[in-house]
DNA sequence: GATGAATGAGAATTCATTCAT
DNA sequence: TATGAATGAATTCTCATTCAT
């Protein structure tokens, strides 16, 4: 039985001094990164630019990372782990197309609101270029909302629509939309929400059956 | 009479060898540049890969470029001003929201559909960072939109929405649903205009009212 | 006790190997530079010069100087803090003019020929290029020498002369005559120094009243 | 016999316009690096920022000058040829000792004064680095130097002085005087004059004979 | 595991110079 | 002779990564 395994299992050692440090060095790491690509821009930023935002010595970045790659997935999938669960819940719960409609787009909202330091890392507002990465994470969350209106819809609570694009759409929209709402004073995720949620509930009856669904007029 | 003199009054004046060979190897650089940013993504291509897919010395690129933060914004503006007439020219011709938002959607899925090779630069198929720069251009593009947008709702062909949300939100659906239609073999131009047509013509008017709207009960 | 404590306690630490590797590399760097600005003077001489006469890898010079510059301007500020204190010194002590000055040139002309090499790097045997980095330590000793003038003016050891003035003609004649000593094989130290010293005591008493003077008919 | 030598014995074609431009050119280039000279230094200085300080064409340049280091040497000598011959003439009509020295420093330090811009190419305030160049010319100068001290000499007008040295001394000191009187505004060429004068007229008669002297019991 | 200096490949860029026009 | 874009060698410098301590 291996030392790290032991450690692992052990019920009374709830947090040795090293795995203490190891914690907070790769959590100094990310922060520092988070600082420095929304101060830099994603493009600019280099593994010595994060390093020299950190107390740590050069070497100690690799024992947690590869590269800046790395760490800028981990802060993305950080973020998406932590709403990942929420908007699903939310969409879980929901009763009616409003409730599946409105609880996506204010949770998200009101999570870039909250989050705007890491949203802002990946559109830089002082230069024109803008980073997305998409993670597994992120991806898994995308997927994860096409599963979610292909379950909707067989539910009955959607039209049988093309769920690939709806997904995309509300992607798009929450995205696009979010960064105009950082930009402006005064609209809050809560009209950003109202916005985005009367588009699609107005829009969703209209749309063309996507191609899960059952007999329909699709098409143009 | 000298050459030189002739060459200068002649009204259809061949354009000198000179000016010929800077069109060229602006052209060169570009086509490259091109090329190299859909096979290496932006974030990885450097200005020695550009330059090695030229027929040109090294420095000859900096006659024509800075950096490539500069080509690759001459490439994204290149695109911007071939599509945004045709945009604006559709939507400034539209006696319906239909037209004015089928215009919109159809001719921009045309234009990636035909553009492919641009539209990928943009994000890279093998790994997972979308870039996207907002050059002058582009911006634009986007208040051209949404100014068009405000037109239309002053001519009354639209209720009086949130112009901004609204071009952001047709930006976000333009984008997204555009990649998707890349990767699908099952829907092309016609199918996504469809699509985001009928999502838009559904929604607008159940949009809350904008800013500069009348009387009406937006808000969340 | 772990062996950093104990390093960090003993008086005589050794000063790590990493240290002492420190310590050894900018002294091969230095030495490295001061070789190649003899033989190619200064303005030819490139960073790659220098560290291809160095056993070290390219980025190692930027870890110690961030240009040639630095690397000779730290070679002149090494030779300036070697003799400014014993010009000093020779100067403090003087109980005359003579040993004022013969002790100023005397100690300048041997410390110019024992350091030959670096000498001459100031000026290339095989062009006309004459450079003399002025750092701040050289001012310095120009500046020390002008006080020592002032400080033996009001001991009444010189008549009182313009201080400005003659450490500039000092100045001047140490580093003209010592270069034309470095030419002649029948000229040392001791001949130079007896050279300049006659010509400084025998124009000393000549000179016009400096600035800080007391009543006396100076001026032209 | 050819062309350019005809053109240049003709009487009646004082300056074709060819001519003209040719000097004109010449003087524009030498001009702009003066300029750029005293802005950037010499070692900063390109051939580029030369030409660009220029009307013409980088083509042109090589018309003119093969490098940097030619314009530098031509603005030097440019300036030598003008003051040689007075400082020449000056000792040349020397009665006295006085004269003979009086006569070099005034004249040089009023050329200086006049020729500022010019100078401090040389010694550029702004950093550390100064450069000189010894051109033909400028050596020449020092060799007349040298020549007319060995004149005088001769005729009994100096003792049997180290030629090589004084030289040595008087350049010396009339360059390092210059550069301080040009950062005085209490001190101008009269001043500047006085005070080296003084020095070497006091000087002059203590100093060990020289090597071309007759009888004497030189050496340190 | 942490440290931080050394490494050296390679990126960006400049520059003197050429040469077709 | 003037022009000025093209050239490509050369230079500066950075950077990710390694590894002895």
């Amino acid at each position: 039985m291996d030392a790290e395994l032991v450690r692992s299992l052990s019920p009374r050692r709830p947090a040795g001094k090293r795995e203490q440090t190891k914690v907070q060095n790769r959590h100094l790491i990310l922060e520092a990164a988070r600082r420095v690509f929304a101060e830099l821009g994603y493009g600019a930023t280099t593994v010595r630019d994060i390093i020299r935002a950190t107390p740590l010595a050069s070497g100690t970045f690799y024992n947690y990372f590869k590269s800046k790659e790395e760490v800028f997935q981990a802060i993305q999938d950080e973020s998406a782990l932590r709403i990942r669960p929420r908007l699903h819940e939310e969409r879980a719960k929901a009763a009616t197309i409003e409730e599946f409609i409105s609880g996506t787009f204010l949770t998200f909202f009101e999570f870039v609101a909250e989050d705007q330091a890491n949203f802002r890392a990946l559109r830089r507002s002082t230069d024109a270029l803008h980073v997305r990465m998409d993670t597994p994470e992120i991806i898994a969350g995308f997927e994860e909302l096409r599963q979610d209106i292909v379950a909707a819809t067989e539910k009955g609570l959607f039209p049988p629509v093309d769920a690939d694009f709806l997904m995309a759409a509300m992607v798009g929209v929450a995205f696009e939309v979010a960064e105009r709402m950082l930009r402006r004073s005064d609209r809050g995720p809560a009209e950003a929400a109202a916005f985005a949620t009367a588009l699609f509930m107005g829009g969703i009856n209209a749309l063309p059956a996507g191609r899960m669904g059952g007999a329909n007029g699709g098409g143009a």
